[in-house]
RNA sequence: GAGGGAGUAGCGAAGCUGGUUUAUCGCGCUGGCCUGUCACGCCGGAGACCGCGGGUUCGAGUCCCGUCUCUCUCGCCA
């Protein structure tokens, strides 16, 4: 197709281009038509450009203008002219100029649009998805995509002149049986086999430091077959990273310095030098999770002993076994909030959905005890009210368990839900390291221990003399980054040593047989000089989606799946043919859809 | 696997406790007018069996049951 080809872009243009004879190339963003004189609002990626054809346009060039309808894509010829007095319209970039157009030409035409391209898009997000093309001609999209964009730039940038290679490993790979589902690929040359999708690179990067490249880092899509929420999906995108000859503080120093100049770079932003490390232990007691919200201030605080001195039974009852848990925070006076019973059966339910079973309260009034349990806490109104720094007209929250954890995170919910209630989250980004998280979970269903992590992080020192003996108190070297209540990286030094590695995988109950047929490549590369090493995994989605103040993902990525792994544009998952079933070696085994009783 | 929310023209919404109506409004679409707009303005028009299927009722967008789709959360996600 011949066309008159862009000199410029629609972003660029300011009065210094007076008298500059251009041509635009773009869609029609909005279309102005007064009879005579017709304003065309012109976009690309780079901005908007007015475009006039003014009252002494030819037939031709006017009977092209009044056809013209939104998201046409159009080729403009003209001149730059400043506009007229009055007229500069402060809200564009290009808002001092205008192009006076001598020619335009159709490129292509637009059917009605299933919604109009704003700034944010409005429409319900299945119908966003369908038509995912015109929803990232919105605004929003675009900015989003180019700070993606640049957010990996600097992260490449930093890298690189840091020494980091950057080296891309298989997306076809084993299936190791270890965390999440995996998405499996059939092998048409062998029947019955299948590849994997990485859930992330984590053997193959911990094999290059095996070879020697003692920094390496990988933009790298990871694969996990689980259900979707707002910050996660089926696929997604990982800053992999692995160095030699490292400790934890390295790793996490690396972050910091990392994060400071993406921040700074994209931002303008200034990040604290070094972040905040907190136990997960503490976390746990203070935040109520392991990735704690530190826009605001409230925090639990152990209750345990108060509680005891109490008469209230349900609190003794969560306390008997010895493994239970009473936490309390303060709920602060807020103007425009009132704890009304509505509002704290809000919080109730927000407890409940964690597995507490109720959520205890008591407000301050006159400097005394007022209401819901108070009557439990006879004369110990001062010790309650000065043990938790409550102040007149705050409410106090106290959520008991006889399981620790799942006091701490009901509580932890209803903290959350305080935190947006009360409107107490500033405008911020608050980093912090969570350390010391515990190596092995104990798995009822299962009957036998597990990984928190995974099966290839190191032990803490101090704790493997009773790694055997007692699995569930030892701490690992591993480390989450957390910002704004979201977890964004993961990662810890990792075993670099057959026998240790032997020894976890024996806890984790995988025999030595079992082990050496899913990871022996892995403990065979440890028998030829391993370096100690350890690396993290940042996730690029979320963190893009924290920077841009968006709630999903699918804001920063420009083809998501929906919840429920469907993408609505192209339609997949889907069937396919009998042939490409009968290649693979695969007859399906459709579930029975069941009976329901009548 | 479980729970909460939603579904009304192409899009976004209103429609209270069942009953004045031809189901309302904004955007878009469409016909016309308009020489300085920038979310242009003005006049006119088309477009919805109120997700789908039953039921209750003299009467259902509204109440009940079922079902589908979407969305958030728990479980799950090292």
């Amino acid at each position: 197709m011949v066309f008159s080809q862009r000199t410029v872009t629609c972003g660029g243009l300011t009065k210094a281009d007076d008298g500059k004879r251009v041509v635009l190339n773009g869609w029609v963003h909005r279309e102005r038509n007064h009879g005579a004189i017709f304003f065309i609002n012109l976009r690309d990626r780079y901005g908007i450009t007015q475009v006039v054809v003014a009252d002494d346009a030819d037939k031709e060039l006017s009977d092209t203008a009044s056809k013209l309808k939104m998201e046409y894509c159009i080729s403009v010829t003209g001149t730059v002219r400043l506009r007229p007095e009055g007229m500069i319209n402060l809200e564009m970039s290009t808002g001092e100029i205008e192009v006076k157009a001598e020619k335009i030409e159709i490129l292509s035409t637009c059917a009605t649009l299933p919604f109009m391209i704003e700034d944010e898009n409005k429409a319900r997000e299945d119908l966003r998805l369908k038509y995912r093309f015109l929803d990232l001609r919105c605004s929003g999209m675009q900015k989003r995509i180019a700070l993606r964009h640049y957010f990996v730039k600097a992260i490449r940038d930093f890298l690189s002149a840091r020494d980091f290679y950057e080296i891309e490993t298989p997306t076809m790979i084993r299936s190791t049986p270890e965390g999440a589902r995996d998405f499996l690929v059939p092998s048409r040359l062998y029947p019955g086999k299948f590849y994997a999708l990485p859930q992330s690179p984590q053997l193959m990067k911990q094999l290059l430091m095996c070879s020697g490249f003692d920094k390496y880092f990988q933009i790298a899509r990871c694969y996990r077959d689980e259900d979707a929420r707002g910050d996660r999906q089926l696929e997604f995108t990982q800053l992999d990273l692995e160095m030699s000859f490292v400790q934890r503080d390295d790793v996490l120093a690396l972050m910091e310095q990392l994060f400071c100049h993406v921040f700074k770079q994209i931002l303008d932003y200034d990040l604290p030098v070094h972040f905040r490390r907190i136990a997960y232990k503490d976390a746990m007691n203070q935040y109520g999770c392991d990735k704690p919200d530190l826009r605001f201030e409230v925090e639990m605080k152990d209750f345990d002993a108060l509680a005891a001195k109490s008469t209230f039974g349900a609190f003794h009852e969560a306390l008997a076994s010895g493994k239970g848990a009473v936490r309390a925070l303060v709920a602060p006076k807020t103007e425009g909030v009132e704890f009304t019973r509505k509002y704290i059966q809000e919080l109730e339910s927000a407890a409940k959905i964690y597995g507490a079973h109720g959520l205890a309260w008591m407000k301050v009034a006159d400097g005394k005890l007022n209401g819901g349990v108070s009557k439990y806490f006879e004369g110990m109104d001062d010790e309650v009210i000065s043990s938790l720094g409550a102040g007149e007209g705050d409410m106090i929250c106290i959520v008991a368990h006889p399981q620790w954890k799942k006091c701490c995170t009901s509580l932890g919910a209803v903290r959350s839900k305080l935190g947006k209630d009360l409107k107490l989250i500033r405008p911020s980004f608050e980093f912090c390291w969570i350390i010391d998280f515990p190596l092995f979970s104990y798995n009822e269903d299962k009957g036998h221990w597990e990984a928190e992590h995974h099966m290839f992080s190191m032990p803490q020192d101090r704790f493997i003399p009773t790694l055997e003996s007692d699995p569930g108190s030892v701490l690992g070297d591993l480390y989450d980054l957390v910002l704004n209540g979201y977890e964004v990286a993961s990662g810890s030094i990792r075993i670099h040593d057959v026998e240790l590695q032997r020894k976890i995988f024996r806890i984790c109950n995988f025999s030595d047989e079992e082990a050496e047929e899913k990871f022996g490549f892995l403990l065979n590369a440890f028998r030829f000089g391993p370096p100690p090493h350890g690396g993290i995994a940042p996730g690029v989605d979320r963190l893009v989606m924290i920077i841009s103040q968006q709630e999903s993902i699918h804001e920063v990525i420009a083809f998501p799946k929906n919840t429920f792994g469907v993408d609505p544009m192209d339609g997949s998952p889907e069937t396919v043919d009998q042939k490409q079933l009968d290649e693979l070696h695969l007859i399906i085994n459709y579930p029975k859809k069941e009976e329901k009783q009548s």
